[in-house]
DNA sequence: TCCATATCGTTCAATGTTAAACTATTCGAT
DNA sequence: ATCGAATAGTTTAACATTGAACGATATGGA
């Protein structure tokens, strides 16, 4: 997957980089997941699914930050699992402007069935790498995340 | 960010990575579509009219595997972007069933406006690493991607 | 020539996704 | 106590995304 623009080596490098980290990211998801669709679940649902399953109930507010979606998605995707009886809402009585959701019965028997299979495809595709290796993968996206969470402000008003 | 799954080291480690690989990529996409957001295109859009600049004319199809889409997909996005007049489809004469997708002027004007700055914000994004550690992030990266890849098959059996 | 098969693109149904406008509720400052 | 600001969730419009069914076209072999 070479890259089709004439820039500087840096710019080459980066777009490069740019492509293999999307292209991993969304392979290993594409490959993990697809076992997960097969059981009847959305890679959103089992989102909302696992945090409440580990996390314990919250409000919809909470989960949206947690799986980094909107709150106007959450509407959906909650929608879409309490039709099925596997979440529930409860309005909360103290602050009646919140939700809190949980886990029915059938919601945690299918999370706690398909959980430890995910948990071990995933340790399966990254066995791949020695501990080193992980050790440095991980130090490698800590240093990028919190430099591309740093230069949004200045950035964003100096390119837009 | 913890991971709150009780399993063995190497699996907790297999999830923790697995997190910060796709918020990384998730941070940085979201950073970097921004601007092309804020300037009209969708990062479909943006990707078909990035292949077809860089790349040429190219069938449905052909967009589609660049952009790892279905072709049902791709139906949608080229719609989008001929109702905006920014690339128009030709039916080849040889052979029927294909459709030729290519820029049209102001098209290519706006993907001609937009890349440079896309490099440059990409290119920031990355120089946070010395040049050995985006060795190393690369080499990683294709090493858990090909490895990812060739686990399809057999573990799709195995664990579905 | 004719037919089975493959290929290309479209359509459909279901779900996801966001931003923005909106409703209901709470909270804080005066 | 009251009113303006903040917060939780919903709704809507627009676009994305896929898999599956489908129609049109091409191709190769009988």
């Amino acid at each position: 997957m070479p890259t089709h623009y004439q820039g500087s080596n840096q710019q080459v490098a980066a777009l490069d980089l740019f492509i293999k980290l999307t292209r991993a990211s969304e392979s290993i998801l594409s490959k993990l997941f697809k076992p997960i669709n097969d059981a009847g679940l959305t890679a959103s649902q089992f989102g909302v699914l696992e945090a409440l399953y580990h996390l314990g109930p919250m409000c919809q507010r909470e989960i949206a930050s947690k799986i980094l979606k909107s709150t106007g998605n959450l509407t959906m995707v909650i929608d879409n699992l309490e039709k099925r009886q596997l979440a529930q809402r409860v309005r909360d009585t103290k602050d009646r402007r919140m939700i809190t959701v949980s886990l029915l019965p059938a919601g945690k028997e299918l999370i706690a069935s398909i959980f430890p299979a995910h948990v071990e495809r995933l340790t399966q595709a990254f066995s791949v790498l020695s501990t080193e290796e992980t050790v440095q993968l991980n130090n490698l996206l800590r240093k990028v995340g919190h430099h591309v969470a740093t230069l949004s402000v200045d950035r964003q008003a100096l390119t837009s």
